[in-house]
DNA sequence: ATCAGTAATATTAACGATCACATTATTTTT
DNA sequence: AAAAATAATGTGATCGTTAATATTACTGAT
């Protein structure tokens, strides 16, 4: 139970525990006879580090913590093994906290996080958030923060995210280029960054193609697919002269929603009404029509989020920035391509 | 930079740093006007508690280890939640460690972990474990472990896994009862405790039910798609009278697999051959013919190891014990239903 | 033989908190 | 009024490690 200290190993070996120490640490000044004696010791006594003594003494962890807001949505999962795999080559550990959405958990983990004196934190915020002071208190006991997909600008944090304006942007026109000019947009909570950098790469796709935008082409759907599935039904009531013959989506579950209320209409995909998602869901291929869509480079982003927090933590790149990684698009059928 | 502490507060209003301890940790024997003073002031200086000081002393971290080998699939994220929704509520955090199914990764994860002093530690293993030694020494050490989903039996550690043996026998038996009597088993790899279990529950339906166990209809796939595709195709070499009429894969991807081989050789599911799979895959329902299987409840197998782990942490219920979570089948088409 | 220089090891303090016990002040009991 | 109990606060040691500095022992140069 009790655990092998340098201090037992110490008095077994008549050494002083700095000596011990020094062996165990590969310091120099130790001399060869000794240092494997203090090995083998410590090797017979089952010595194990403490980390915890050793960190309050160094003011150091080697963790970071890392804030999610959901786990089981396919998107956060990749992202953690990019993050994961460049911690683990540096040498930190990962403190994985959930917020499951809420803001008042979010706030709890992250003052747990500080009091664990993390190295550093990687956020991806709630999507309700109001309240930037956590985030700013943060940033004045200058504790390395990274945000990454759902970004806090303006605050001094860097931000990795992906290009959502320039993908959404990407994507509408490729509708326009099949010759699509009614466009509808189902988008997500404005509260949330991608929301408005999708709507506005939707809107900047119409400008630069003289197309109207038409606000009642421009309804709510939120993230999920009941969303979807409504905002298209509603979409879907207009006279058939009014009603969009393309739709771009907030996101892959809107569009499968949206999808369904199509269906249901008994229209046809793409025939009768085009449509694209964003964020390729691993269901997206599956669907009866395969959904043209913008993959998102989770890994990537993961990596790239880790990898700039390491680097304001070991002092090599410390300015802020907002590293932007580039969507692919992914080409279906449900675009009416081929 | 550097952070306010008890003895700052001490100092600043010319207490002693026990009484502004107690006063923060909401003990008794604290006046109520001093309390309030020391409550005002450490807020005014931005106090934040310093646990790693505070594990040192109490030799408690209230952190719990998680090690998975994946974390891309969607059945660990989902464990995950489980596991942060218990261990949340019971105020501890979680390092994630991923060993990506290599064993020497795995190696190095539990001794930090063990350095990092965590209070648990719940263990996925990797697929190729042969060397037990890492986990006994860790039961040596009294650390409470307990296993999940890959388990090591026999070596004084809990276990929470699903109930493999019986579900892939009762998915078995759902075949046998279709009136199949020509069954095959696409397995996988017979070092993982799963396989194992799926194979013995495959052979005792079909002893049961006294038919016979025809070794050339068990073949080897492993866990992937390309293995039940090739395992698929070797079967579908035999003559069509030795062919099997249905198949029970090891698990989902397997099936998709052997899926595709089906429909390359021009033959209809499940008119021609009937298939399940096993895992619920989040693709299972969308293939073109939707696939029966049994839905493993990663959810609950995270929130009972989680549960379990604590129980012991917390000295309630230490006596190691094997905990098995019912699969639930997932009646689809694949299998001759509807 | 003396001095400087280096190698090997030891000592002390510190990191930030808590525990057990000690002290002082205040209230209650008899 | 003295003794006992209780409340409020303080002291010193401790958790396991490392940094900085001190001591001791040995080597080689003059």
């Amino acid at each position: 139970m009790k655990r092998v200290t340098l201090k037992q190993i110490a008095e077994e070996l008549g050494l002083s525990v700095m000596t011990v120490s020094r062996a165990l640490s590969n310091h120099s000044h130790v001399n060869g006879e000794t240092r494997r004696r203090i090995l083998a010791a410590a090797n017979r006594l089952g010595y194990r580090p403490n980390y915890i003594a050793k960190s309050l003494v160094l003011q150091k962890t080697y963790t970071i913590g890392v804030v999610v807001p959901e786990i089981t949505h396919s998107f956060f999962p990749e992202v953690i093994r990019g993050i994961e795999e460049v911690t683990y080559n540096a040498g930190y550990q990962l403190i994985l906290t959930h917020s499951a959405e809420n803001a008042e958990r979010e706030k709890n983990a992250i003052s747990t996080l500080e009091a664990k004196r993390v190295d550093g934190v990687l956020i991806s915020t709630v999507q309700t958030v109001r309240d930037y002071s956590v985030y700013k208190e943060l940033i004045r006991l200058k504790l390395p923060v990274v945000f990454f997909d759902r970004c806090v600008y303006n605050i001094g944090a860097s931000c990795v995210s992906i290009n959502d304006r320039e993908s959404s942007q990407l994507i509408t026109q490729h509708l326009i280029d099949h010759g699509y000019k009614k466009i509808a947009h189902l988008k997500g909570s404005l509260r949330v960054s991608i929301s408005r950098a999708r709507l506005a790469g939707f809107k900047s796709a119409l400008l630069m193609n003289n197309l109207e935008i038409e606000d009642h082409l421009i309804v709510n759907a939120g993230f999920h697919e009941k969303g979807g599935y409504k905002a298209m039904k509603q979409l879907l009531t207009l006279p058939s002269v009014k009603r969009p013959r393309a739709v771009v989506a907030v996101n892959d579950p809107a569009a499968f929603g949206a999808m369904e209320a199509i269906y249901e209409k008994g229209l046809k995909i793409p025939e009768d009404i085009a449509i694209v998602g964003f964020s390729d869901d691993i269901r997206a291929p599956l669907m009866p029509t395969p959904l043209t869509t913008i993959r998102q480079p989770a890994y990537e982003i993961g990596k790239a989020a880790s990898q700039k927090l390491i680097d304001i933590i070991e002092d090599r790149n410390i300015k802020p920035e907002k590293i932007v990684i580039d969507g692919d698009i992914i080409i279906r059928k449900s675009c009416g391509c081929r």
